[in-house]
DNA sequence: GTGGTATGATCCATTTATGAGACATAACGC
DNA sequence: GCGTTATGTCTCATAAATGGATCATACCAC
């Protein structure tokens, strides 16, 4: 609902949810906005851009208050995710490195 | 490893993770990433930018882009996400509606 | 090998978010 | 009731992201 009415339904849903739940665990933990901002290194207006679900704000201050309250983000481990990476870059050179138009025809669907 | 030096390890390695999904998505797809691009409704250098896990990015556009590839970001199914947050509205009548300075003497840990 | 194309990186102008401050409202303790 | 404090909203100057273009490199088809 503001001038920036450029993201789908579902994406908005997703941004709506992760700021209710840092909203929800911010006051689990009796900690106010202001500290929250604080700890997460950007002011209070951004903590509540964040928990309002306003898809404008950064993704990395997102992310970085989610994981000052203790959040899971991908429901990985802390450090495991460094790990993982290193995982998928191995199994990367069995994919292709780059995408084909022509390819487009048999479109794949695993998910 | 850009000008901006400012998300905590755990952050960065959770918005790097969501890069790689993005990426890999968009390639088991056969997708270009200006195709990717156009479909999000952003530049090309955006997507770049979210596969390269920088967190400068607006939170908006990474979420519409896996959104877009079909990637599931808090392993809730399209279109149940309203009712979610419906429901939380419900069960926050029955927690505090601000934080207190003075209740962080025990701090609670239910995560 | 050559040609076509996707990608990564860089530049600049413009749009946008951010930080800081102030204000009104509402919630809680007393 | 009153005082204190957290929250929500607004404005403005500044910082940053974005869009668009260009270029070099690398990949794949031929």
């Amino acid at each position: 609902m503001k001038q920036t009415p450029d993201v789908s339904t579902h994406a908005q849903e997703a941004i709506s949810i992760l700021g209710e739940m840092i909203r929800a665990a911010r006051m689990q933990r009796g900690m106010t906005a202001a500290e929250l901002a604080t700890r997460t290194n950007v002011s209070r207006g951004v903590i509540q851009r964040i928990e309002a679900g306003e898809p404008g704000t950064s993704i990395g201050a997102a992310f970085e208050a989610a994981v000052v309250l203790g959040i899971p983000l991908f429901d990985v481990p802390t450090g495991t995710l460094g790990t993982l990476l290193k995982h998928k870059q191995e199994i990367n050179v069995l994919l292709p490195q780059r995408a084909f138009q022509a390819s487009q025809g048999k479109p794949q669907n695993d998910f």
